[in-house]
DNA sequence: AGCCAGGACAAGT
DNA sequence: ACTTGTCATGGC
């Protein structure tokens, strides 16, 4: 057992927040996280602190998971950015304790292909199938190749499968060097090389895999929010943390759009 | 019973 | 460079 120490963290913020499909709940703020071939229990301790068991000694497990709760960033800064924003500044208010997870890139880019005009809970259940369990580790490209298509179908895939055949294909350990060698421009474009893989699937790979913080995925809750809110344009677009808060606008849209 | 969902793609303006 | 239709599937 190892605690880990945050300006903010919310397990259950971050579990709800649409970039990981896989932590099962196993209690009140309690959380077993499948990762890297092993399993995570994640439990909240406080506003600011989590208590993390896992495979292998303490120190490899707070190292597995300073990195994968991207500790040491700061997001608390950000509300400075929010001055005159009042939409922002509440998105922001809203997701504190949200991180960007640092999650392994082949299963964000296949969880991210599912994710396509799909709904979250559904999502959550294709990826189960995939791994044959909740927490099993995920398949690695040559188990998800011997699937084939029709297996991937039976999944609930539906027209992603060839998607996820494609990526299997394609991706190899070189394939996963060199696309974190690259940059954010230059890792989306590659990734938008993948057949079924588009700007805003990239750009989420982008983001919760490869640590881009600058990636801006645009689903159909962030397109809302920047018509209604933003018709002139997203002044912060540019900035190099414009992930982060789309991450908080996203989250924050979702719950004001369920308390209705 | 429809409507919708962390979209991509091809074909048409 | 924009719009539109289509693609499976099931949660709500």
């Amino acid at each position: 057992m190892t605690a880990l120490e945050f300006d903010a963290v919310d397990l259950d913020l971050i579990a709800e927040s649409g970039q990981c499909f896989r932590w099962q709940r196993i209690g009140d703020g309690r959380y077993a996280i499948p990762l890297g071939g092993g399993v995570y229990e994640a439990r909240q301790l406080s506003p600011t602190a989590v208590i993390f068991s896992g495979p292998g000694d303490e120190e490899a497990v707070a190292g597995a998971m300073r990195a994968y709760f991207d500790w040491g960033a700061d997001y608390a800064s950000l509300t400075a950015l929010a001055d005159g924003d009042d939409y922002l500044r509440a998105a922001l208010a809203h997701a504190r304790g949200l991180r960007i997870l640092r999650q392994p890139l082949w299963e964000t880019l296949c969880s991210f292909i599912v994710s396509q005009n799909n709904n979250i809970p559904r999502i959550r259940g294709i990826l189960e199938r995939l791994c044959g369990g909740a927490l099993s580790p995920f398949p690695g490209p040559e188990a998800v190749r011997a699937l084939g298509e029709a297996g991937l179908r039976a999944l609930g895939t539906g027209y992603r499968a060839p998607y996820l055949l494609a990526a299997a294909e394609r991706f190899s350990e070189a394939e996963a060097r060199a696309l974190c060698g690259l940059g954010y421009a230059q890792a989306r474009s590659r990734l938008c090389g993948y057949t079924g893989v588009g700007g805003k699937v990239a750009d989420c790979v982008c983001l919760f895999a490869l640590g881009h913080k600058s990636a801006f995925p645009r689903d159909v809750w962030m397109k809302r929010v920047l018509a209604e809110q933003y018709p002139e344009g997203f002044p912060l677009l540019d900035h190099p943390q414009s992930g982060v808060l789309q991450q908080a606008m996203f989250v924050y849209a979702r719950a004001l759009a369920k308390r209705c």
